[in-house]
RNA sequence: GCCCCGUUGGUGCAGCGGUUAGCACGUCGGCCUUUCAAGCCGGAGAUCACGGGUUCGAAUCCCGUACGGGGUACCA
Protein backbone atom coordinates (compact mmCIF):
# COMPACT_ATOMS: atom_id res chain seq x y z
CA UNK A 1 0.00 0.00 0.00
CA UNK A 2 1.41 3.54 -0.72
CA UNK A 3 1.82 5.45 2.47
CA UNK A 4 -0.26 8.42 0.92
CA UNK A 5 -3.60 6.47 0.71
CA UNK A 6 -3.18 6.10 4.18
CA UNK A 7 -4.04 10.02 5.63
CA UNK A 8 -7.45 10.90 4.68
CA UNK A 9 -7.55 12.75 1.12
CA UNK A 10 -8.45 15.78 0.22
CA UNK A 11 -9.39 15.71 -4.07
CA UNK A 12 -10.96 17.48 -6.63
CA UNK A 13 -12.33 16.74 -9.71
CA UNK A 14 -12.16 19.89 -11.78
CA UNK A 15 -14.15 19.85 -15.19
CA UNK A 16 -14.22 23.00 -17.24
CA UNK A 17 -17.76 23.16 -18.42
CA UNK A 18 -16.73 23.06 -22.33
CA UNK A 19 -18.78 20.57 -23.94
CA UNK A 20 -19.59 16.87 -22.45
CA UNK A 21 -18.20 14.79 -19.83
CA UNK A 22 -15.87 11.93 -22.01
CA UNK A 23 -14.48 8.94 -20.68
CA UNK A 24 -11.18 10.37 -19.99
CA UNK A 25 -13.15 12.72 -17.81
CA UNK A 26 -15.01 10.27 -16.11
CA UNK A 27 -11.92 7.99 -15.45
CA UNK A 28 -9.90 10.82 -14.12
CA UNK A 29 -13.04 11.49 -11.74
CA UNK A 30 -12.98 8.16 -10.80
CA UNK A 31 -9.66 7.60 -9.56
CA UNK A 32 -10.72 10.89 -7.52
CA UNK A 33 -13.30 9.18 -6.17
CA UNK A 34 -11.54 6.00 -5.14
CA UNK A 35 -8.80 7.73 -3.58
CA UNK A 36 -11.14 10.12 -1.31
CA UNK A 37 -12.91 7.04 -0.26
CA UNK A 38 -10.33 4.48 0.25
CA UNK A 39 -8.53 7.10 2.63
CA UNK A 40 -11.57 8.41 4.79
CA UNK A 41 -10.95 11.34 3.24
CA UNK A 42 -13.11 14.08 0.84
CA UNK A 43 -14.03 14.12 -3.30
CA UNK A 44 -14.56 17.74 -4.37
CA UNK A 45 -16.03 18.65 -7.42
CA UNK A 46 -15.17 21.85 -8.47
CA UNK A 47 -16.12 23.49 -11.63
CA UNK A 48 -13.27 25.15 -13.69
CA UNK A 49 -15.20 27.87 -16.05
CA UNK A 50 -12.73 30.37 -16.52
CA UNK A 51 -12.46 30.52 -20.30
CA UNK A 52 -15.72 32.56 -21.24
CA UNK A 53 -15.11 32.15 -24.90
CA UNK A 54 -15.79 28.16 -24.38
CA UNK A 55 -18.28 27.99 -22.13
CA UNK A 56 -21.41 25.80 -22.50
CA UNK A 57 -24.19 26.09 -19.87
CA UNK A 58 -25.76 22.75 -20.38
CA UNK A 59 -22.22 20.87 -19.62
CA UNK A 60 -22.08 21.30 -16.15
CA UNK A 61 -25.45 19.46 -15.87
CA UNK A 62 -24.44 16.88 -18.08
CA UNK A 63 -20.73 16.54 -15.56
CA UNK A 64 -23.21 16.26 -12.60
CA UNK A 65 -25.63 13.83 -14.23
CA UNK A 66 -22.70 11.71 -15.61
CA UNK A 67 -20.95 11.38 -12.00
CA UNK A 68 -24.33 10.51 -10.60
CA UNK A 69 -24.91 7.82 -12.79
CA UNK A 70 -21.89 6.57 -12.03
CA UNK A 71 -22.28 6.73 -8.06
CA UNK A 72 -19.52 8.96 -7.77
CA UNK A 73 -20.67 11.43 -5.07
CA UNK A 74 -19.20 14.44 -3.81
CA UNK A 75 -18.75 15.70 -0.73
CA UNK A 76 -18.67 19.30 -1.50
CA UNK A 77 -19.31 20.95 -4.75
CA UNK A 78 -21.13 23.90 -5.96
CA UNK A 79 -25.17 23.28 -5.72
CA UNK A 80 -23.94 21.09 -2.02
CA UNK A 81 -21.79 23.69 -1.20
CA UNK A 82 -19.08 23.19 1.68
CA UNK A 83 -16.42 25.02 3.60
CA UNK A 84 -14.42 26.48 1.15
CA UNK A 85 -17.33 27.57 -1.35
CA UNK A 86 -18.35 28.44 -3.40
CA UNK A 87 -17.40 25.48 -5.53
CA UNK A 88 -17.13 27.56 -9.41
CA UNK A 89 -14.06 29.57 -10.48
CA UNK A 90 -16.20 32.39 -12.15
CA UNK A 91 -16.95 33.20 -8.87
CA UNK A 92 -13.76 33.51 -7.08
CA UNK A 93 -12.13 36.29 -9.34
CA UNK A 94 -11.20 37.70 -6.11
CA UNK A 95 -9.04 35.10 -4.83
CA UNK A 96 -7.01 35.30 -8.49
CA UNK A 97 -6.36 38.84 -8.71
CA UNK A 98 -5.02 38.97 -5.08
CA UNK A 99 -2.88 35.88 -5.88
CA UNK A 100 -1.71 37.70 -8.84
CA UNK A 101 -0.94 40.79 -7.15
CA UNK A 102 1.23 39.43 -4.50
CA UNK A 103 2.90 38.08 -7.29
CA UNK A 104 3.31 41.17 -9.18
CA UNK A 105 4.56 42.92 -5.72
CA UNK A 106 7.38 40.42 -5.22
CA UNK A 107 8.34 40.44 -8.44
CA UNK A 108 7.66 36.85 -9.52
CA UNK A 109 4.94 38.31 -11.41
CA UNK A 110 4.69 41.35 -13.94
CA UNK A 111 2.19 43.58 -16.02
CA UNK A 112 2.87 42.82 -19.78
CA UNK A 113 0.36 45.08 -22.45
CA UNK A 114 2.34 43.58 -25.83
CA UNK A 115 -1.40 42.82 -27.75
CA UNK A 116 -2.41 39.73 -29.74
CA UNK A 117 -1.59 40.80 -33.09
CA UNK A 118 1.99 41.33 -31.91
CA UNK A 119 2.25 38.04 -30.63
CA UNK A 120 1.17 36.56 -33.66
CA UNK A 121 3.21 38.40 -35.76
CA UNK A 122 6.13 37.53 -33.53
CA UNK A 123 4.90 33.48 -34.05
CA UNK A 124 4.70 34.08 -37.70
CA UNK A 125 8.35 35.76 -37.71
CA UNK A 126 9.52 32.47 -35.72
CA UNK A 127 7.45 30.17 -38.84
CA UNK A 128 9.42 31.75 -41.25
CA UNK A 129 12.48 31.85 -39.41
CA UNK A 130 12.34 28.02 -38.89
CA UNK A 131 12.32 28.61 -35.23
CA UNK A 132 10.27 26.94 -32.52
CA UNK A 133 7.23 29.32 -31.57
CA UNK A 134 7.23 30.89 -28.22
CA UNK A 135 6.88 34.19 -26.50
CA UNK A 136 10.23 36.27 -26.40
CA UNK A 137 9.67 37.77 -22.22
CA UNK A 138 9.75 40.92 -24.41
CA UNK A 139 7.27 42.47 -21.71
CA UNK A 140 9.28 42.25 -19.29
CA UNK A 141 10.42 45.39 -18.26
CA UNK A 142 7.55 47.81 -18.82
CA UNK A 143 7.18 50.73 -16.34
CA UNK A 144 4.74 51.33 -14.31
CA UNK A 145 4.06 54.16 -16.28
CA UNK A 146 3.55 52.67 -19.56
CA UNK A 147 1.27 49.92 -18.58
CA UNK A 148 -0.91 52.56 -17.15
CA UNK A 149 -0.72 54.22 -20.57
CA UNK A 150 -1.68 51.12 -21.86
CA UNK A 151 -4.92 50.46 -19.97
CA UNK A 152 -5.76 54.86 -19.89
CA UNK A 153 -5.79 53.72 -24.00
CA UNK A 154 -7.93 50.82 -23.26
CA UNK A 155 -4.96 48.22 -24.66
CA UNK A 156 -4.92 44.51 -23.46
CA UNK A 157 -2.95 44.06 -20.35
CA UNK A 158 -2.01 40.76 -18.79
CA UNK A 159 0.13 39.28 -15.92
CA UNK A 160 2.95 37.20 -16.61
CA UNK A 161 5.10 34.65 -14.55
CA UNK A 162 8.55 35.16 -15.11
CA UNK A 163 10.43 31.75 -15.43
CA UNK A 164 14.41 31.72 -14.22
CA UNK A 165 16.68 32.05 -17.52
CA UNK A 166 18.16 29.09 -16.15
CA UNK A 167 18.15 26.01 -14.33
CA UNK A 168 16.54 22.45 -13.90
CA UNK A 169 13.60 21.51 -11.73
CA UNK A 170 13.14 18.04 -10.44
CA UNK A 171 9.31 16.87 -9.65
CA UNK A 172 8.42 14.09 -7.92
CA UNK A 173 5.24 12.64 -9.69
CA UNK A 174 3.08 10.10 -7.76
CA UNK A 175 2.89 7.80 -11.34
CA UNK A 176 6.03 8.86 -12.81
CA UNK A 177 8.27 8.94 -9.99
CA UNK A 178 10.95 12.03 -10.63
CA UNK A 179 10.90 14.11 -13.90
CA UNK A 180 13.23 16.90 -14.58
CA UNK A 181 12.08 19.83 -16.58
CA UNK A 182 14.89 22.40 -17.96
CA UNK A 183 13.61 26.44 -17.06
CA UNK A 184 15.58 27.87 -20.13
CA UNK A 185 12.81 25.86 -22.33
CA UNK A 186 10.20 27.96 -20.63
CA UNK A 187 8.78 31.16 -21.51
CA UNK A 188 6.85 33.83 -19.38
CA UNK A 189 3.34 32.81 -19.09
CA UNK A 190 0.09 34.47 -18.79
CA UNK A 191 -1.68 33.88 -15.16
CA UNK A 192 -4.17 36.74 -15.86
CA UNK A 193 -6.11 37.28 -19.14
CA UNK A 194 -6.75 40.68 -20.31
CA UNK A 195 -10.36 39.75 -19.20
CA UNK A 196 -9.24 39.53 -15.65
CA UNK A 197 -10.01 36.00 -15.85
CA UNK A 198 -7.39 33.64 -14.61
CA UNK A 199 -5.53 30.92 -16.80
CA UNK A 200 -5.89 27.30 -15.40
CA UNK A 201 -2.41 27.42 -14.13
CA UNK A 202 -2.87 30.07 -11.34
CA UNK A 203 -6.54 29.40 -10.97
CA UNK A 204 -5.80 25.59 -9.78
CA UNK A 205 -3.15 26.90 -7.98
CA UNK A 206 -4.71 29.23 -5.94
CA UNK A 207 -8.14 26.96 -5.65
CA UNK A 208 -6.39 23.70 -4.64
CA UNK A 209 -4.77 25.79 -1.70
CA UNK A 210 -7.14 27.35 -0.63
CA UNK A 211 -9.20 24.07 -0.82
CA UNK A 212 -6.58 22.10 1.03
CA UNK A 213 -6.08 19.23 -1.80
CA UNK A 214 -3.67 16.87 -0.94
CA UNK A 215 -3.26 15.13 -4.24
CA UNK A 216 -3.88 16.49 -7.75
CA UNK A 217 -5.21 13.67 -10.19
CA UNK A 218 -5.10 14.65 -13.66
CA UNK A 219 -4.34 13.42 -17.04
CA UNK A 220 -1.30 12.99 -18.32
CA UNK A 221 -1.56 16.06 -20.66
CA UNK A 222 -0.67 18.53 -17.65
CA UNK A 223 2.54 17.03 -17.46
CA UNK A 224 4.72 19.57 -19.17
CA UNK A 225 3.10 22.09 -17.54
CA UNK A 226 3.97 21.21 -13.65
CA UNK A 227 7.15 23.42 -13.64
CA UNK A 228 4.86 26.18 -14.20
CA UNK A 229 2.31 25.27 -11.50
CA UNK A 230 5.41 24.46 -9.05
CA UNK A 231 7.12 28.01 -9.95
CA UNK A 232 3.66 29.74 -8.90
CA UNK A 233 3.47 27.99 -5.46
CA UNK A 234 6.70 29.08 -4.93
CA UNK A 235 6.06 32.88 -5.78
CA UNK A 236 3.05 32.70 -3.40
CA UNK A 237 5.19 31.05 -0.75
CA UNK A 238 2.98 27.86 -0.47
CA UNK A 239 3.57 24.04 -0.15
CA UNK A 240 2.93 21.80 -3.22
CA UNK A 241 0.57 19.02 -3.48
CA UNK A 242 1.26 15.43 -4.42
CA UNK A 243 1.15 15.00 -8.20
CA UNK A 244 -0.58 12.23 -9.79
CA UNK A 245 -0.56 12.38 -13.39
CA UNK A 246 -2.57 9.46 -14.98
CA UNK A 247 -2.08 7.85 -18.77
CA UNK A 248 -4.23 8.91 -21.27
CA UNK A 249 -6.88 7.01 -22.92
CA UNK A 250 -6.54 6.12 -26.49
CA UNK A 251 -9.22 4.51 -29.03
CA UNK A 252 -8.07 1.13 -31.00
CA UNK A 253 -5.92 2.84 -33.12
CA UNK A 254 -3.59 4.66 -30.67
CA UNK A 255 -5.33 7.81 -31.59
CA UNK A 256 -7.27 10.06 -29.06
CA UNK A 257 -10.80 8.83 -28.38
CA UNK A 258 -12.92 10.37 -30.87
CA UNK A 259 -16.32 9.41 -32.23
CA UNK A 260 -14.98 7.54 -34.65
CA UNK A 261 -14.21 5.29 -31.49
CA UNK A 262 -18.54 4.81 -30.94
CA UNK A 263 -19.61 6.21 -27.65
CA UNK A 264 -17.66 8.89 -26.04
CA UNK A 265 -19.49 10.17 -23.17
CA UNK A 266 -20.60 8.19 -19.67
CA UNK A 267 -24.75 9.04 -20.79
CA UNK A 268 -24.06 7.76 -24.28
CA UNK A 269 -23.08 4.52 -22.51
CA UNK A 270 -25.93 4.32 -20.17
CA UNK A 271 -28.20 4.94 -23.06
CA UNK A 272 -26.54 2.43 -25.68
CA UNK A 273 -27.57 0.00 -22.39
CA UNK A 274 -24.22 -0.59 -20.19
CA UNK A 275 -24.86 -0.68 -16.74
CA UNK A 276 -22.94 1.91 -14.75
CA UNK A 277 -21.01 -0.75 -12.27
CA UNK A 278 -19.90 -2.31 -15.14
CA UNK A 279 -18.48 1.10 -16.94
CA UNK A 280 -17.39 1.64 -13.10
CA UNK A 281 -14.99 -2.02 -13.05
CA UNK A 282 -13.85 -1.22 -16.93
CA UNK A 283 -13.04 2.32 -15.94
CA UNK A 284 -10.73 1.50 -12.80
CA UNK A 285 -9.03 -1.25 -14.71
CA UNK A 286 -8.52 1.25 -17.85
CA UNK A 287 -5.30 2.75 -16.68
CA UNK A 288 -4.98 0.88 -13.26
CA UNK A 289 -4.54 -2.74 -11.86
CA UNK A 290 -4.98 -4.20 -8.60
CA UNK A 291 -1.61 -6.60 -9.27
CA UNK A 292 -3.40 -9.66 -10.22
CA UNK A 293 -5.06 -11.43 -12.74
CA UNK A 294 -8.76 -10.18 -10.97
CA UNK A 295 -11.00 -8.38 -13.22
CA UNK A 296 -14.52 -8.29 -11.94
CA UNK A 297 -14.46 -6.99 -9.25
CA UNK A 298 -17.45 -4.86 -7.14
CA UNK A 299 -17.10 -1.28 -6.06
CA UNK A 300 -16.53 -1.89 -2.27
CA UNK A 301 -13.10 -4.65 -3.38
CA UNK A 302 -11.96 -1.60 -5.82
CA UNK A 303 -12.15 1.17 -3.77
CA UNK A 304 -10.49 -1.42 -0.88
CA UNK A 305 -7.84 -2.20 -3.04
CA UNK A 306 -7.33 0.87 -5.44
CA UNK A 307 -3.63 2.44 -5.29
CA UNK A 308 -2.52 5.76 -6.80
CA UNK A 309 0.98 3.89 -6.77
CA UNK A 310 -0.17 1.33 -9.53
CA UNK A 311 -1.55 3.37 -11.98
CA UNK A 312 -0.28 2.71 -15.18
CA UNK A 313 2.55 4.48 -17.14
CA UNK A 314 1.86 4.33 -20.36
CA UNK A 315 -1.39 4.99 -22.22
CA UNK A 316 -4.53 2.69 -21.97
CA UNK A 317 -6.02 1.37 -24.90
CA UNK A 318 -10.36 1.79 -25.16
CA UNK A 319 -11.11 -1.92 -25.97
CA UNK A 320 -15.27 -1.78 -26.40
CA UNK A 321 -15.24 -5.61 -27.26
CA UNK A 322 -14.00 -5.82 -23.73
CA UNK A 323 -15.83 -3.38 -22.02
CA UNK A 324 -19.20 -5.38 -24.25
CA UNK A 325 -18.19 -8.74 -22.11
CA UNK A 326 -17.96 -7.20 -18.89
CA UNK A 327 -21.17 -5.92 -19.01
CA UNK A 328 -22.69 -8.83 -20.21
CA UNK A 329 -21.01 -10.23 -17.09
CA UNK A 330 -22.66 -7.78 -14.87
CA UNK A 331 -25.91 -8.49 -16.23
CA UNK A 332 -25.68 -11.88 -15.54
CA UNK A 333 -25.01 -11.39 -12.14
CA UNK A 334 -28.02 -9.09 -11.61
CA UNK A 335 -30.73 -10.59 -9.71
CA UNK A 336 -34.13 -10.83 -11.47
CA UNK A 337 -35.25 -7.82 -9.50
CA UNK A 338 -32.53 -6.07 -10.40
CA UNK A 339 -32.16 -7.14 -13.70
CA UNK A 340 -36.21 -6.44 -14.21
CA UNK A 341 -35.56 -2.78 -12.81
CA UNK A 342 -33.15 -2.20 -15.46
CA UNK A 343 -35.24 -3.59 -18.61
CA UNK A 344 -38.18 -2.06 -18.56
CA UNK A 345 -36.95 1.48 -18.83
CA UNK A 346 -35.48 0.60 -22.29
CA UNK A 347 -38.22 -1.51 -23.07
CA UNK A 348 -40.39 1.79 -22.13
CA UNK A 349 -38.58 4.09 -24.10
CA UNK A 350 -40.37 5.53 -27.41
CA UNK A 351 -39.78 3.01 -30.00
CA UNK A 352 -37.50 5.31 -32.12
CA UNK A 353 -35.15 5.32 -29.02
CA UNK A 354 -35.42 1.24 -29.17
CA UNK A 355 -38.06 0.45 -26.85
CA UNK A 356 -40.78 -1.45 -27.75
CA UNK A 357 -43.43 -0.68 -30.64
CA UNK A 358 -45.45 2.51 -29.93
CA UNK A 359 -48.87 0.36 -30.26
CA UNK A 360 -47.77 -1.41 -26.87
CA UNK A 361 -49.53 0.71 -24.15
CA UNK A 362 -47.23 1.89 -21.04
CA UNK A 363 -46.50 1.00 -18.38
CA UNK A 364 -46.10 -2.84 -19.32
CA UNK A 365 -46.32 -5.64 -17.66
CA UNK A 366 -43.14 -5.84 -15.90
CA UNK A 367 -44.07 -9.54 -14.03
CA UNK A 368 -43.35 -10.73 -17.69
CA UNK A 369 -40.39 -10.03 -17.92
CA UNK A 370 -39.30 -10.53 -13.84
CA UNK A 371 -40.49 -14.38 -15.01
CA UNK A 372 -38.51 -14.76 -17.95
CA UNK A 373 -35.60 -13.26 -16.62
CA UNK A 374 -33.44 -16.21 -15.29
CA UNK A 375 -33.65 -17.42 -19.16
CA UNK A 376 -33.31 -13.81 -20.64
CA UNK A 377 -30.09 -12.89 -18.73
CA UNK A 378 -27.52 -15.15 -20.32
CA UNK A 379 -28.82 -13.58 -23.69
CA UNK A 380 -28.19 -10.14 -23.88
CA UNK A 381 -24.71 -8.16 -23.00
CA UNK A 382 -26.51 -4.77 -23.46
CA UNK A 383 -29.25 -3.83 -21.76
CA UNK A 384 -30.77 -2.56 -25.12
CA UNK A 385 -30.77 -5.53 -27.09
CA UNK A 386 -33.92 -7.04 -24.50
CA UNK A 387 -36.02 -5.34 -27.36
CA UNK A 388 -35.21 -7.66 -29.90
CA UNK A 389 -35.38 -10.40 -27.63
CA UNK A 390 -38.98 -10.38 -26.20
CA UNK A 391 -41.17 -7.96 -28.74
CA UNK A 392 -43.39 -10.71 -29.49
CA UNK A 393 -44.45 -11.10 -26.24
CA UNK A 394 -45.66 -7.50 -26.06
CA UNK A 395 -46.99 -6.70 -29.50
CA UNK A 396 -50.87 -8.24 -30.56
CA UNK A 397 -50.04 -9.12 -33.69
CA UNK A 398 -46.76 -10.56 -34.97
CA UNK A 399 -45.45 -11.69 -38.61
CA UNK A 400 -43.87 -14.91 -38.53
CA UNK A 401 -42.16 -16.32 -41.96
CA UNK A 402 -43.51 -19.18 -43.07
CA UNK A 403 -40.38 -19.92 -44.86
CA UNK A 404 -38.47 -20.17 -41.46
CA UNK A 405 -40.44 -22.71 -40.23
CA UNK A 406 -38.80 -25.50 -41.76
CA UNK A 407 -35.94 -26.22 -39.56
CA UNK A 408 -32.84 -28.13 -40.60
CA UNK A 409 -33.61 -31.49 -42.01
CA UNK A 410 -37.15 -31.21 -42.44
CA UNK A 411 -39.87 -31.35 -44.79
CA UNK A 412 -43.64 -29.26 -45.43
CA UNK A 413 -45.63 -32.12 -43.84
CA UNK A 414 -43.32 -31.86 -40.24
CA UNK A 415 -44.03 -28.57 -39.97
CA UNK A 416 -47.87 -29.29 -40.47
CA UNK A 417 -47.87 -32.23 -38.15
CA UNK A 418 -45.41 -30.26 -35.39
CA UNK A 419 -48.09 -27.35 -35.44
CA UNK A 420 -51.35 -29.56 -34.99
CA UNK A 421 -50.33 -31.91 -32.56
CA UNK A 422 -48.97 -28.47 -30.29
CA UNK A 423 -52.06 -26.67 -31.07
CA UNK A 424 -54.27 -29.98 -29.69
CA UNK A 425 -51.17 -30.68 -27.15
CA UNK A 426 -51.84 -26.69 -26.11
CA UNK A 427 -55.42 -27.26 -25.04
CA UNK A 428 -55.14 -29.72 -22.60
CA UNK A 429 -51.68 -29.34 -20.40
CA UNK A 430 -52.61 -28.32 -16.75
CA UNK A 431 -51.14 -26.41 -15.63
CA UNK A 432 -49.59 -24.55 -18.77
CA UNK A 433 -46.35 -24.04 -17.33
CA UNK A 434 -42.32 -24.59 -18.58
CA UNK A 435 -42.21 -28.16 -16.95
CA UNK A 436 -45.05 -29.14 -17.66
CA UNK A 437 -45.18 -28.00 -21.30
CA UNK A 438 -41.13 -29.16 -20.84
CA UNK A 439 -42.10 -33.06 -20.58
CA UNK A 440 -45.27 -33.20 -22.69
CA UNK A 441 -44.12 -31.34 -25.60
CA UNK A 442 -41.47 -33.64 -25.83
CA UNK A 443 -43.79 -36.52 -25.57
CA UNK A 444 -45.55 -35.12 -28.60
CA UNK A 445 -42.57 -34.99 -30.24
CA UNK A 446 -41.19 -38.26 -29.85
CA UNK A 447 -45.14 -39.48 -30.91
CA UNK A 448 -44.56 -37.83 -34.10
CA UNK A 449 -41.03 -39.33 -34.41
CA UNK A 450 -39.31 -36.08 -35.21
CA UNK A 451 -36.31 -34.88 -33.18
CA UNK A 452 -37.17 -32.11 -30.61
CA UNK A 453 -35.05 -29.83 -32.50
CA UNK A 454 -37.25 -30.77 -35.19
CA UNK A 455 -40.64 -30.05 -33.62
CA UNK A 456 -40.04 -27.02 -31.96
CA UNK A 457 -38.74 -25.00 -34.82
CA UNK A 458 -42.25 -24.48 -36.23
CA UNK A 459 -43.39 -23.73 -32.83
CA UNK A 460 -41.00 -21.06 -32.14
CA UNK A 461 -41.30 -19.30 -35.38
CA UNK A 462 -45.20 -19.40 -35.66
CA UNK A 463 -45.25 -18.04 -31.60
CA UNK A 464 -42.40 -15.72 -32.11
CA UNK A 465 -41.67 -14.74 -35.47
CA UNK A 466 -38.14 -15.57 -34.43
CA UNK A 467 -35.44 -18.00 -35.68
CA UNK A 468 -33.65 -17.23 -32.09
CA UNK A 469 -35.74 -16.46 -29.38
CA UNK A 470 -35.57 -17.49 -25.45
CA UNK A 471 -36.11 -21.10 -24.77
CA UNK A 472 -39.54 -22.32 -26.01
CA UNK A 473 -41.32 -23.32 -22.93
CA UNK A 474 -40.67 -20.62 -20.33
CA UNK A 475 -41.70 -18.38 -23.25
CA UNK A 476 -44.46 -20.17 -24.29
CA UNK A 477 -45.88 -20.08 -20.35
CA UNK A 478 -44.87 -16.34 -20.46
CA UNK A 479 -47.29 -15.89 -23.32
CA UNK A 480 -49.73 -17.93 -22.15
CA UNK A 481 -52.70 -21.18 -22.96
CA UNK A 482 -54.50 -18.37 -25.06
CA UNK A 483 -52.02 -16.68 -26.86
CA UNK A 484 -50.02 -19.72 -27.72
CA UNK A 485 -52.77 -21.58 -29.27
CA UNK A 486 -53.99 -18.65 -31.08
CA UNK A 487 -50.58 -17.45 -32.47
CA UNK A 488 -50.39 -21.85 -33.35
CA UNK A 489 -53.09 -21.51 -35.86
CA UNK A 490 -52.59 -18.67 -36.97
CA UNK A 491 -49.44 -20.06 -37.72
CA UNK A 492 -50.73 -23.07 -39.40
CA UNK A 493 -53.17 -20.43 -42.06
CA UNK A 494 -50.02 -19.16 -42.99
CA UNK A 495 -47.76 -21.74 -43.98
CA UNK A 496 -50.76 -23.42 -45.42
CA UNK A 497 -50.87 -20.27 -47.70
CA UNK A 498 -47.31 -20.31 -48.38
CA UNK A 499 -47.46 -24.18 -49.38
CA UNK A 500 -49.95 -23.34 -52.01
CA UNK A 501 -48.54 -20.22 -53.53
CA UNK A 502 -45.19 -22.62 -53.40
CA UNK A 503 -47.32 -25.06 -56.18
CA UNK A 504 -48.33 -22.13 -58.29
C1' G B 1 12.23 21.29 -34.31
C1' C B 2 12.67 21.11 -28.97
C1' C B 3 11.01 19.07 -24.10
C1' C B 4 8.52 15.16 -21.13
C1' C B 5 6.63 10.15 -20.88
C1' G B 6 5.97 5.27 -22.59
C1' U B 7 6.94 0.18 -25.52
C1' U B 8 5.15 -7.89 -22.69
C1' G B 9 0.62 -12.72 -27.94
C1' G B 10 -4.57 -9.34 -32.28
C1' U B 11 -6.33 -6.34 -27.57
C1' G B 12 -6.10 -5.15 -22.17
C1' C B 13 -3.16 -6.48 -17.99
C1' A B 14 0.33 -9.66 -14.35
C1' G B 15 5.56 -9.88 -13.80
C1' C B 16 9.93 -5.66 -9.89
C1' G B 17 17.32 -10.01 -11.25
C1' G B 18 16.76 -16.94 -11.66
C1' U B 19 8.95 -18.61 -13.96
C1' U B 20 7.99 -24.36 -18.88
C1' A B 21 6.68 -15.77 -19.40
C1' G B 22 0.71 -16.04 -15.92
C1' C B 23 -4.56 -14.08 -16.54
C1' A B 24 -8.67 -11.95 -19.23
C1' C B 25 -11.06 -10.34 -23.94
C1' G B 26 -11.11 -11.94 -28.85
C1' U B 27 -10.28 -16.15 -32.14
C1' C B 28 -10.44 -21.59 -33.38
C1' G B 29 -12.16 -26.71 -31.98
C1' G B 30 -15.09 -29.86 -28.67
C1' C B 31 -18.90 -30.89 -24.86
C1' C B 32 -23.84 -29.44 -23.32
C1' U B 33 -28.36 -28.39 -26.09
C1' U B 34 -35.24 -26.93 -28.64
C1' U B 35 -32.84 -21.92 -31.49
C1' C B 36 -29.41 -18.37 -29.60
C1' A B 37 -26.63 -17.53 -25.64
C1' A B 38 -24.40 -18.78 -21.09
C1' G B 39 -21.36 -22.58 -18.91
C1' C B 40 -17.44 -26.28 -19.13
C1' C B 41 -13.01 -28.48 -21.64
C1' G B 42 -9.11 -27.84 -25.08
C1' G B 43 -6.01 -25.37 -29.10
C1' A B 44 -3.48 -21.66 -31.81
C1' G B 45 -1.17 -17.20 -30.89
C1' A B 46 4.99 -13.64 -27.48
C1' U B 47 12.51 -14.15 -30.82
C1' C B 48 9.03 -9.61 -23.76
C1' A B 49 10.18 -3.03 -30.04
C1' C B 50 15.49 -3.17 -31.70
C1' G B 51 20.90 -2.65 -30.59
C1' G B 52 24.56 -2.34 -27.02
C1' G B 53 26.15 -2.80 -22.00
C1' U B 54 26.01 -4.30 -16.25
C1' U B 55 25.59 -9.30 -14.04
C1' C B 56 27.18 -16.16 -12.92
C1' G B 57 22.17 -14.93 -14.72
C1' A B 58 17.90 -9.68 -17.58
C1' A B 59 11.12 -9.04 -19.90
C1' U B 60 12.98 -7.08 -15.23
C1' C B 61 18.93 -2.45 -14.06
C1' C B 62 21.87 1.34 -17.49
C1' C B 63 22.74 3.74 -22.41
C1' G B 64 21.39 4.45 -27.53
C1' U B 65 17.95 3.80 -31.79
C1' A B 66 13.11 3.10 -33.68
C1' C B 67 8.10 3.59 -32.90
C1' G B 68 3.85 5.56 -30.10
C1' G B 69 1.67 9.32 -26.92
C1' G B 70 1.67 14.16 -24.56
C1' G B 71 3.35 19.27 -24.37
C1' U B 72 5.32 23.55 -26.75
C1' A B 73 -1.73 29.29 -26.40
C1' C B 74 -4.65 35.53 -23.13
C1' C B 75 -7.75 26.31 -23.97
C1' A B 76 -8.32 23.50 -20.15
Amino acid sequence: MNISDKTPARVRFAPSPTGQMHIGGLRTALYDWLLARKSGGQFILRIEDTDQTRYQEAAEQHIKASLQWLGLDWDEGPDIGGPYAPYVQSQRLEHYSAAARQLIETGAAYEDDTQPKELEALRQRQHAAGQPPGYDNRGRHRTPDQIQESKDKGLDVVVRLRIPDRGKMEIHDEVRGKITFDLSLLQDFVILKSDGFPTYHLAHVVDDYHMKITHVIRGEEWISSIPRHVLIHQGLGIPLPKYVHVPLILGADRGKLSKRHGAQSALEYRDAGYTSDALLNYLALLGWSAGDDREIMQRDEIVQRFDIGRILQHPAIFNSEKLEWMNGSYIRSLDHEALTELLVPFLEAPYSAGGLPDSVKRPIDRCLIMKLAPVLRDRIKLLTEITELVDFLFVDRIDPNPAQMIGRRMDEQMVVKALEMSIQGCAQFEPFSAPVLDRELRLLASDSGMKAGQFFTPIRVAVTAKRVAPPLFETLEALGREKTIERLQKGCEIFSSYLSNQKE
